[in-house]
DNA sequence: GTATTTGCAAAGTTTTTGCACGTGG
DNA sequence: CCACGTGCAAAAACTTTGCAAATAC
């Protein structure tokens, strides 16, 4: 977990607690992972309380340190944001899912004719890849 | 209920009952809703069970007769496919939402360049709208 | 030292499931 | 008639909350 993460909780105003760290480090492991997948991971190697895990990912998630997005029909999925901001593309048919960066879906005439700032880690296209059309 | 949506139901095997019908025509006057308000609205005109409501909307789903996107991130939003097909376009500062079309927000370099097949009305782009930037 | 954060347990919300009864074709 | 669909009640899945104890700074 970088350094810059703790200074960003500490311009906030939160404290740098071993649990929020530990929520950072699981998901530069994982990439992706459900508040329950990031709970199973910090628990390898510490003790975290589920609940912990919520208020960890909501406050990260407030500060701009991680995004959340629906990949799945359930539970929400975080990641990251310490890498470039990216969004997802997610296949119905197989569950595979690729990164895209604002090169591959550009969204600038939207946001010039809606006056719109877009979040772009937030955004999930779900669709069937070619594979899985057939 | 137009009577294409029944034949769609018998086409594809599956029975045209009244909480089914009801589920539809609910879906029109509402224009979008979660499955709680759409039981609600199901409600003000005919009996039907929670249960059946999630069951019916899973199915019409799966025979595309609707669409369900994440417009909170609580509950699922469906809406009908008998319009045309839209994707949402989502405000977190004041909530507001608006639909997209396809010339809007054009996703045929993607699919294209990824070989997939969008699920438009799936689509739920979210960001700050111009107000809610200041 | 003290305001913030955590763990725990309990409750809240949303969705799914098993099964007996009902019904569309 | 009978396979499919529904209601009901219970369970599962997911998330939030209140409060006392622990801790970052």
């Amino acid at each position: 977990v970088s350094t810059s993460a703790e200074d960003r909780l500490r311009a906030a105003g939160h404290r740098v607690t071993p649990q929020r760290v530990a929520v950072l480090e699981a998901l530069e492991t994982l990439r992706h992972g459900t508040p329950d997948e990031i709970h199973a991971e910090v628990c390898r190697h510490h003790e975290i309380n589920l609940s912990t895990v919520y208020r960890t990912l909501e406050l990260l998630n407030e500060i701009g340190l991680v995004r959340h997005a629906h990949l799945s029909d359930r539970a929400p999925t975080y990641h990251s944001v310490s890498g470039h901001e990216h969004a997802h593309l997610v296949c119905r048919g197989c569950g595979a899912s690729r990164s895209l960066t604002r090169q591959d879906l550009d969204l600038s005439a939207l946001e010039r004719s809606t006056g719109f700032a877009v979040d772009f880690g937030h955004l999930s296209v779900f669709g069937l890849c070619g594979e899985c059309q057939r």
